[in-house]
DNA sequence: TTAGGGTTAATA
DNA sequence: TATTAACCCTAA
């Protein structure tokens, strides 16, 4: 199956309303593309939807909001809003739900290891490495009054108040139903859509099966605005697709998001799942029918228009071709060509139109700020215009944080934490049974009170103590 | 893993 | 500016 009619698929089935464990055969059927952060992010929120189900939380949400979390890094998009109020509002959930009001011993236990596991290891974590999304106020304040819950009873009764404030089921739904906002509706609803609601991409999808007219239905549909204007998510998935330029994380570990703890050698192919299989084969089938890719013609084009050019320019003398603007239209336009988006505009495109003073300005913000100026300083300082066809690749607006923030990881200072009382008089006590210079055993023996030390802590503070 | 020297940031 | 506490680095 095509890769990019699998992905279509795979979008749309995670937006239906499927038990689990039929989206999960369904799942294993389908390839998976390897290179879509959408897709990816379309499982996690699925994932999210089946994990909260039951109206509780747990700790493998914040883990899949991590997931997701980074994927927006590699994508460059900001994280919304809503993913650091369900992260705070499920870390808060995950780590208070051990605390009752009377502080009772043997919940104490298990919230000690909650602090550990969730605010000492995977929040702390967080802090050392910049630029993380969820890096909030609020989740820092958290942490400080969770912490001090360790100590004081006090404490305890305010952190459990105060989280009866939290509903970090709905935080969960908040966030999932804005970032699905956000990626936008699945393609294949959007041509559904659109093919029921427009004559003109109706009368298109005709014309292929019975004329062969595609072509020109085609320009006529993109010319009526038929599909949506907007750069729909879709369109901007087909093209990463092409690109094929998107590093970082495997579809592999999104698989290992599998809506059930069974793996593939567990799946029992039911009548119903193969009858879906067949549909969903079908479709693929009257989906390749239909659709016809339009890059092989805006490929076709851009060659064509290439070789106008450079005979054109071959007869041109340089200091003409300074005078002129050296095709802007074409260079400003290519990614709307990819979009399918003023393709009509590019075929009418001769060379001598761009003289047209408006088509010179090159000082259009919408098209300086999308793509490498450096590089069409270099094209225009060149003395033939013609080469400025080789086009520079599209620069993105944001830039990946992710290898500063490796660096950084490994650089940064733990912020520095006061200790407390029964730190230091634990610390006496340890040292008086076991030694000065044991303190990795010491640090083992009362790991519960030196949650957030370590041996060299341990070994640094005895020293001030001592001096 | 530990000891000891160095660095950083808060505070007097 | 000096002192201090907490943290970091590295040789052994």
């Amino acid at each position: 199956m095509d890769v990019d009619i699998s992905r279509w698929i795979l979008e749309f089935i995670l937006r239906q309303p499927l038990d689990d464990s039929i989206l999960n055969a369904l799942i294993h059927t389908i390839p998976l593309p390897n290179d879509n952060l959408n897709l990816k992010k379309a499982l996690i929120l699925r994932k999210l939807e089946s994990e909260i189900s039951n109206g509780s939380v747990t700790e493998k949400i914040l883990e899949l909001l991590e997931l997701f979390e980074e994927l927006d890094h590699q994508e460059g998009t900001e994280t919304l809003k809503e993913l650091k109020s369900a992260y705070c509002a499920v870390a808060v959930e995950c780590t208070v739900k051990f605390l009752n009001e009377k502080g009772a011993e043997s919940d104490k236990g298990k919230y000690f290891e909650a602090v550990k596991r969730i605010w000492k290891k995977r929040i702390n974590l967080m802090e050392k490495m910049e630029n993380v999304g969820f890096v909030c106020e609020e989740l820092w304040d958290w942490r400080d009054e969770i912490e001090a819950a360790l100590w004081e009873d006090k404490c305890c009764d305010n952190v459990i108040r105060r989280s009866k404030g939290i509903f970090p089921v709905e935080a969960v739904m908040v966030f999932v139903r804005e970032a699905k906002e956000r990626i936008g509706p699945p393609f294949l609803d959007v041509v559904a859509e659109t093919y029921r609601s427009d004559d003109t991409v109706r009368a298109f999808f005709g014309g292929v099966n019975e004329q062969g007219t595609c072509r020109n239905n085609v320009r006529e549909v993109r010319k009526g605005n038929a599909l949506p204007r907007q750069k729909h998510v879709a369109f901007r998935r087909t093209r990463g697709a092409l690109a094929r330029t998107c590093g970082g994380v495997r579809i592999s570990d999104s698989i290992e998001l599998g809506l059930d703890a069974s793996g593939r050698q567990d799946f029992l192919p039911t009548p119903e799942i193969e009858k879906a299989q067949e549909a969903l084969k079908l479709s693929s089938m009257e989906l390749r029918a239909m659709v016809k890719d339009p890059l092989p013609d805006v490929l076709q084009f851009a060659e064509t228009l290439s070789s106008l050019v450079r005979d054109h320019m071959g007869h041109q003398p340089a200091e003409n071709n300074s005078d002129r603007a050296p095709y802007p239209v074409v260079a400003s336009s290519r990614m709307d060509q990819v979009n399918g988006e003023n393709c009509e505009a590019q075929r009418n495109c001769h060379p001598s139109a761009a003289s047209k003073p408006d088509l010179m300005n090159r000082k259009s913000a919408a098209h300086t700020s999308e793509w490498d100026d450096s590089a069409d300083e270099l094209i225009e300082g060149s003395p033939s215009g013609a080469r400025r066809f080789t086009l520079p690749s599209p620069k993105r607006t944001k830039i990946s944080p992710l290898k500063k923030y490796e660096f950084k990881k490994f650089t940064t200072r733990r912020k520095p934490t006061k200790w407390s009382a029964l730190e230091e008089d634990t610390l006496r006590t340890g040292v008086k049974k076991y030694g000065s210079g044991n303190w990795t055993h010491i640090l083992n023996t009362y790991r519960d009170i030196f949650v957030v030390r370590t041996a060299g802590d341990l070994k640094d503070k005895w020293r001030n103590m001592m001096s």
